[in-house]
DNA sequence: TACCATTTGTCCGTATGTATC
DNA sequence: AGATACATACGGACAAATGGT
């Protein structure tokens, strides 16, 4: 009796270090993972206990299962689970959106120094269609959300570091999940904004970029403070 | 038979639903949640499906259930979930420490500004208490890893935004759990160094503290680097 | 196209361990 | 000490998606 429950504790321990091997022998291959009838048998336990176990590395995106296939290995993107568990936290208390401003803000302004290091002629080049496809809107009155974020995740992407591209991906789903960000701004003055930015970091010209970028910010907080007083 | 299929499709979509409205009328209240066997009765579905529904909140970290408790409602820590991510991307590929601390040196960096305006007594007193404590320790060639952290925690605490606050512990709690970090520095030197920034938080000299800051991080980029080449 | 084995998803009932109050 | 409530485990059944024949 005594035996059984210290096996069984013992197991709960194994199992899941047993599991984060084979995580780290797969990140490199990625080799597909056993199945779980075949990985339950081969553990001792029920195909129950074996997804319990499992579940938390699925939860964290590390362990991906596709239904009828399998389960396979992939590298993490947590943009996924900070938007899961802050969107519902800003739908409860939506003046959380300054603190999210807050932290986009010095991500994207410090990083802006290596974007100006390291973007290619490519980069560059996207981004100055994205600019042409604004200012074309925004002389029609139409609304350009997606180019907008085309614009500066171009930016952001050209530091090459994925960690950096996974935190801001999360910071922009989270706001264009906020109704607060919805107030329209002047169009024409954005684009016409989005032009000069460009033709900073062509220059590379950072101080001037560093300028234009937090004068945008402090209009974006503008506007949400506006909209909370509301 | 038709019908049950719909049914089902139909039902997990609205408990979803039923528990997000659930979770935003608790977070305010920190009411707790009904029984697993109350609220399976209430929804119609079985003990296992509820419980297969609630799991994602309870990693997201929303939902928190204590055993023989029951269930509570709370402020999501996505530090948690980020090192749980990254911490086994972290053991597969080690030189990604680079890419967090080039994140996590834009956060702190950036967040002077705000940590010099919004700093109160208590925590200036703090942080002059743990450099005491680094020097002491420092002239016996004792390590203070607890010491410089703290220090640290204090600055971007003193910012007053608490997302700031959960990233950050999630960078730091990720560079603890990496071997690459263990490498030993001039314990004398960085423990000047770190009253010299107090010094100058004091003062608030932001550029001087800037400048102090970003030494402090060229310093343990390069300890990085001659360890990753090892 | 249609069929089929494989694999994961969902559900059920049940039993026992264990923490809380 | 006892009632309550969650944690963990097992086995079995069927649904649903996938991939190949």
């Amino acid at each position: 009796m005594g035996a059984t429950e210290i096996n069984n504790a013992l197991q709960s321990n194994v199992l899941e270090d047993r599991i984060i091997d084979m995580i780290t022998e797969r990140l490199q291959s990625g080799e597909k993972f056993p199945t779980e009838t075949q990985l339950a048998k081969d553990l001792g336990v029920s195909r129950t206990a074996l997804r319990e176990t499992l579940s938390p590395f699925e939860a964290s995106g590390i362990i991906v299962s596709k239904q009828g296939s399998g389960r396979y290995v992939q590298l993490p993107d947590v943009s996924v689970q900070i938007v899961d568990s802050w969107r519902i936290l800003l739908r409860a208390k939506p003046d959380m959106l300054l603190s999210f401003l807050e932290i986009r803000s010095m991500l994207e302004i410090s990083s802006l120094g290596k974007a100006i290091e390291r973007a290619d002629a490519a980069q560059l080049q996207h981004m100055g269609l994205q600019v042409r496809i604004m200012k074309k809107k925004a002389a029609r009155g139409e609304a350009f959300v997606h180019e907008d974020r085309e614009f500066h995740k171009t930016l952001f992407i050209s530091t090459g570091n994925i960690m950096l591209e996974q935190l801001l991906t999360a910071f922009w789903d989270l706001f264009e999940s906020s109704p607060l960000n919805k107030q329209h701004s002047d169009l024409v003055e954005v684009a016409d904004k989005h032009e000069r930015m460009l033709e900073a970091f062509t220059r590379k010209d950072l101080s001037q970029l560093e300028n234009l970028m937090n004068d945008q910010f402090a209009d974006a907080r503008y506007r949400i403070v506006v909209a909370l007083n509301k």
